[in-house]
DNA sequence: CTGTTAGCGCCTTCAA
DNA sequence: TTGAAGGCGCTAACAG
């Protein structure tokens, strides 16, 4: 077995007693179209297998210049499993079309999103999927646009740049609907609020929330702002409840909300979901860790990964909008489901 | 302004009305040991902004065949912040040497396992780091063996391969220190339990639990067995607590075991830190959500990523020995701390 | 001090 | 059906 990674295509052809041309077409699947006798083709496939070669790809690159790699650069690849589910997902398509991911974390700084831009386009990536870890309108980076781009959980309103987005829309409708069903939209707190004007999610699940619950005749009673995390969302809560209201259902715009909201009820001894039901976001493991488990709209992380990659790599068809992926309900037990629904429960999400 | 990409050494030579070779060897930091004239020098620098030129990094590779490029292959890129931290610390180490990371994601598959292996080695990286998101002794796959590699989270008994570990026998000394320092060693209960028997978390935290309190004449009192995640760990120290035991501290292996613990505890009308003192380990986000915040000995992960980025590219000396990085205390308020201790706080971890 | 030259491994006209 | 030849962009002998 000859050393890895120094065996050539002429030696291969040498070894099966052609020309290095007919290898490379044979190998490269032009044999029929070239007429290659069987014989030569057979030899020369044995050939491969006894000296274990493997075209080179720089050589590949530097005549063609397809990578076969993806570059994906983002403002936080860590930040907890959000971006690195999508990593996951991104990565698992990438294969299907032989293709690997390089990638590149800007931390925001705009200095370095542009030197990994380079970076990425002096590797002669087949495309760059350009991702950010909260879900936003931006300004595509001036260095993108001479590229094949496509951005991810963000979007560009000015250029005509494919996108993908979770439907947040869609997903606060659905969120709404689960109060409906569950009869608890009576009085109705959606807490959470982003204070960062160019942000997606928030406004749009507010969005979908108030036109599930107005083609129903309900409406949002009270808008408990606060950031996204569980302290926050403990205090802006627990100060609310010292208030007075008495909420029916409660929509949180993430799990780690929804932790701290449980919080501040069992502080003012309410129980979910007998004394108000609860309904978030994110799809998260901590929805499950809750007690009772917090029924959440999931973020179809994994989805949004794989949708991009393929939106680059062609397999996909790129409309004019951006491409909004479905937000599937993951079921907990903080809402009641009446009898009539849970017959015909089942259906919807994981 | 040209374009992009297309400029070649030639052409950058010749507008500085010098040879390739010249231009070549400026480039590449050799002037003075060649002699270059300053003024060809400046106007090859010159030449270079004006073209914007950009070496074509596949050319370089097929003549030499450094690539800049680290892959990064393992079983789980996502689950969690856990892999993707030691991503970022990875990319952001990798950064500061020029280098790009190409990742892979096995899943656990053995045959993908190889392919990605192939690839990486195919795209000529200078290194690869094999890591896994559960720490724990492996086999180096065959196909490593040929390569420059770095293991990560995990290691070989039976080869000589560079690898990083966190220094999980210190963190559970330091662990048990809390408790001892809290007065809380009387009755220590430790929960968790790692089933896998490659798993080196648990043993070796344990270990250095038992070694720590046996060091201050106390020891283990009770090992509450159960999966390292929140429902496991609420059901098992539910039955243990029925059973009757009270003890004044709790080392729970992880921060989800933390969380169900917690529950436990509520249930059985248990005060966290006045009646059961809690450390756990692992320094995640949930550690600070829970209520009061519990004392955790931290993961870490992103230090963990770029040391092994660091002993891939020689920038760290490899020992005989796994790397141990070291965890720190991430502080919450799960252990009463004694005045005396207090005085002097402030000073062990984030 | 600088230019000429050859070749890394592959693909692809062009000719046979 | 197959082979010979050139060039992708860069670097490093080897001359000057």
């Amino acid at each position: 077995v000859p050393t890895r990674g120094k065996v050539t295509l002429s030696e291969v052809a040498a070894r099966a007693g052609v020309s290095p041309t007919t290898a490379s077409y044979i190998l490269n699947g032009r044999s029929a179209e070239m007429r290659i006798s069987n014989g030569a083709q057979e030899r020369v496939r044995q050939a491969v297998v006894d000296l274990a070669y493997r075209p080179n790809r720089s050589a590949r690159t530097l005549r063609g210049s397809k990578t076969k790699t993806i570059g994906l650069i983002s403002d936080h690849v860590a930040s907890g499993r959000f971006a690195s589910q999508m990593l996951t997902g991104a990565s698992a398509a990438a294969r299907k079309t032989d293709h690997l991911l390089v990638i590149g974390e800007t931390e925001g700084d705009l200095l370095l999103e542009t030197q990994l831009i380079e970076e990425l386009s002096d590797r002669d990536v087949d495309g760059i999927i350009y991702a950010t870890l909260v879900a936003r309108r931006i300004v595509l980076p001036e260095s993108l646009e001479t590229q094949n781009v496509v951005l991810l959980n963000c979007f560009d309103p000015d250029r005509p740049v494919p996108s993908v987005l979770p439907d947040d829309l869609g997903g606060g409708r659905t969120a709404a609907r689960k109060l409906l069903d569950g009869g608890a939209a009576e009085v109705v707190g959606v807490v959470g609020h982003d204070p960062d004007v160019t942000a997606l999610a928030g406004p749009r699940r507010l969005e979908g929330i108030t036109a599930e619950l107005g083609a129903a005749g309900e409406s949002v009673a009270a808008l408990v702002r606060c950031d996204w995390d569980v302290h926050a969302a403990h205090e802006a809560v627990g100060t609310w409840l010292a208030t007075g209201p008495t909420p029916t259902g409660l929509i949180c715009l993430n799990d780690r909300i929804a932790m701290g909201t449980y919080q501040a009820l069992a502080d003012h001894g309410l129980q979910v979901p007998d004394d108000v039901a609860v309904v978030s976001f994110d799809g998260s493991d901590l929805a499950t860790w809750l007690r009772p488990p917090v029924t959440s709209v999931a973020l179809p992380l994994a989805e949004l990964g794989a949708a991009a990659v393929r939106l680059l790599t062609g397999e996909e068809p790129v409309g004019d909008q951006p491409l909004q992926v479905p937000m599937q309900v993951r079921r907990g037990a903080s809402v009641v489901v009446p009898q009539t629904m849970a017959a015909r429960s089942g259906g919807d999400g994981v």
